[in-house]
DNA sequence: TTGAACAAGCGAATTCTTTCGCTAAAACGG
DNA sequence: CCGTTTTAGCGAAAGAATTCGCTTGTTCAA
């Protein structure tokens, strides 16, 4: 019998995900010296695992220049919100508030950060006046 | 070499935690009759997912009373930050607000929520005046 | 060109997760 | 009680994720 695939990025795929992320393309060998840093694990490890992401489809490998450059397949934001909305369904019985209050409980935030969410809920109320 | 066994629950793992924070506590039937509406699964392997989840600390067994009542072990507050935590540090890069201001555009929330939210925000404002 | 150094890839082993058939034990109804 | 139904558990296997040794290819400087 067959089991679910999970759509969800793994928790190594995830931190690979977040370098790509961050530094928007990368040798397989730049990923593995930032990846170093927060796990234990070796460069053949990283090479294999940036081949199994290429295969799902998570990564795209850039092959006209050596070494080869790696960068994300899906928009940072989509990918995201793919996992929120799955945590939220799972985790949160549905409700995005919940986890977004939990969110603010339980994480610091600066005061800049705060006035941010505040102008964004602001935009929120407007576009979506009062409708059932 | 030894695998970092992820500190997290897994995809059905969550699942089940989801509906033993609904319910409160339950049986064994009870759990696989609200999982197997959402997921195609046996009750065997409900049962020994139980079990699982009993071995890792995932949930509790009451065996007094019969059929065996499961509840989970740790606060759903405590497992949700938990995830919560992995989830910015991994792919919101240690911001929470990122992650909440995802969370605001990508999900409908009621005019209700967006208040609720707007008081916390007031609450923390107070709190942490302007620190370092 | 040639060897050192680095990059890429393969294939197989490990460990963890999820699955369930089958057996035993307990509860239930007549 | 006894057969039936329900619950609990075992153990094994299928599938995924992660690991890395070792081979091969590529680059580069002397």
């Amino acid at each position: 019998m067959p089991r679910h695939p999970s759509q969800q990025p793994t928790e190594v795929e995830l931190e690979i995900l977040g370098i790509l992320w961050k530094e928007g393309t990368a040798s397989a060998r730049e990923v593995h010296d930032q990846l170093s840093k927060i796990r234990d694990t070796n460069y053949s490890t990283t090479v294999k695992m940036l081949a199994v992401m290429a295969d799902k489809g998570l990564v795209k490998r850039d092959e006209t220049s050596r070494p080869i450059q790696f960068r994300t397949a899906k928009s940072k934001q989509k990918t995201q919100s793919g996992i929120l909305k799955n945590l939220i369904r799972k985790a949160y019985n549905g409700s995005a508030s919940s986890l977004v209050m939990q969110a603010l409980s339980s994480q610091k935030a600066s005061k800049e950060e705060l006035q941010q969410i505040r102008d964004l809920l602001d935009q929120l109320d407007e576009k979506d006046g009062d409708s059932p």
